[in-house]
DNA sequence: GTCTATACCACGATAGAC
DNA sequence: GTCTATCGTGGTATAGAC
């Protein structure tokens, strides 16, 4: 709406709604949220934020720019909390290594908190965020490695504590496998639908749905090795 | 294969390459691989296959069915060889209930298979097929879900009958994390690259890709329940 | 610096001639 | 079945107003 220009130089630190470029971000969470990156239109999005479509690219430089800074302005926050919550436990259990599940709660905890906090993207947020981890535009995979490379490299560092069977190879392995689940799960609740009779209620309570996730990766990280050939993974035609 | 076409004059009917509609799925499904579903025009495409960009439409109806059209080429045969390995594994069996890691064998090998036939798309349309499972356009999650649908009803009885300490529903959310890193994992090797030193011709086997996912996928099948209480999942704020 | 109007080219889709 | 022509919409670039 742009209420009023005050004074001079900077954008008005006091009463103004927002700026341009957080009414942008604010309109384009809410539309990614809720169509998706390809479906979301630049025009349809500065409509709604009231601004001019030159000011997306003038503010973000192009609309991938853009998507990116949505996912940033959420995503920081979080990694961060996941890296405080693993060092306060860390702390809280003096110079013992933690369990498996302790690390894994440091993991889930914040995305759960992220998940109820409606007023920030909630739930639908962590949605588009799963998405966009597999993403066929290597842009967005390339931008969310980064984003989440200091948290994973501490988290593999207290996993390797806690399952000191594991190779560090297997063990980056296997946080693919937990963040894939991860992921998947955050972002396609509803490809459940069709798979089989869920109830639609469910969906709501993403608390039930990480404490079904939680055991189920705990035990895949510490399953044993050489199990492999009991899978008779030959494929001998 | 479409071996020869009978009579009729209309386009060469023998030394002729192939005709339209199969040129243009071949050439979809090496460019849809390669570049991803939005990053393909129709134009692109259409040059490629040696055809007119109306004859897509006129084939297929809109690009998304395209796209439907050459995923189902590969996964009707692909889902089908799942469900007549597990119905051997059963045969073999006798009346005893199959194990955890052999049903899984049934579920993996014939992706295994089809990732190793290079002629066919190859370990390339596994990667397309794990991120279109994960695709923000609803429209091929839907058409997946429906394609999946019988294949995934078999295994879950089967699964049923291995884990009895499982009911419908808790098995119902694992079988979908086990999609989720199946498909995280087929799709996204490459986002691998900056969460970890990964070597780099780990990637070319899949075979040892899915022989470490198998023991994890199997473990966290298993997992009895009830462990959640552990994992502290209570966000009091 | 910030914002606007507008032009540009590529896209998917379609109508109608052949 | 195949083609050309064209439509409406998309992301982007820029010149110029405040």
């Amino acid at each position: 709406m742009r209420a009023q220009r005050p004074a001079r130089r900077s954008p008005a630190p006091e009463a103004l709604s927002q700026d341009t470029k957080s009414r942008i971000l604010d309109a384009a969470e809410s539309l990614f949220t809720e169509h998706g990156f390809e479906a979301t239109s630049l025009r349809s999005l500065t409509a709604a934020a009231g601004v001019n479509l030159a000011a997306v690219n003038y503010h973000f430089g192009t609309k991938e720019e853009l998507f990116q800074a949505v996912l940033t302005r959420r995503l920081d926050p979080m990694n961060q909390e996941r890296i405080d919550l693993l060092d306060r436990y860390r702390r809280e259990a003096g110079g013992r290594p933690l369990t498996c599940e302790k690390i894994l709660s440091a993991m889930l905890i914040p995305a759960l908190r992220l998940a109820r906090d409606e007023k920030r993207g909630g739930k639908e947020f962590l949605r588009v965020l799963g998405r966009a981890y597999a993403d066929p535009a290597p842009f967005i995979r390339n931008f969310l490695s980064a984003q989440y490379a200091e948290m994973i490299s501490r988290f593999k560092d207290a996993f390797l504590e806690a399952l000191p069977h594991l190779t560090k190879q297997e063990l980056t392995w296997r946080l693919h496998f937990v963040m894939g689940a991860l992921s998947y799960t955050l972002a396609g609740t509803d490809a459940l639908k069709l798979m089989a009779q869920v109830l639609p209620n469910d969906r709501d309570n993403d608390e039930k749905l990480l404490q079904r996730l939680a055991p189920f990766l705990a035990a895949g990280l510490k399953a044993p090795l050489g199990d492999a050939k009991k899978l008779e993974l030959v494929a001998n035609d």
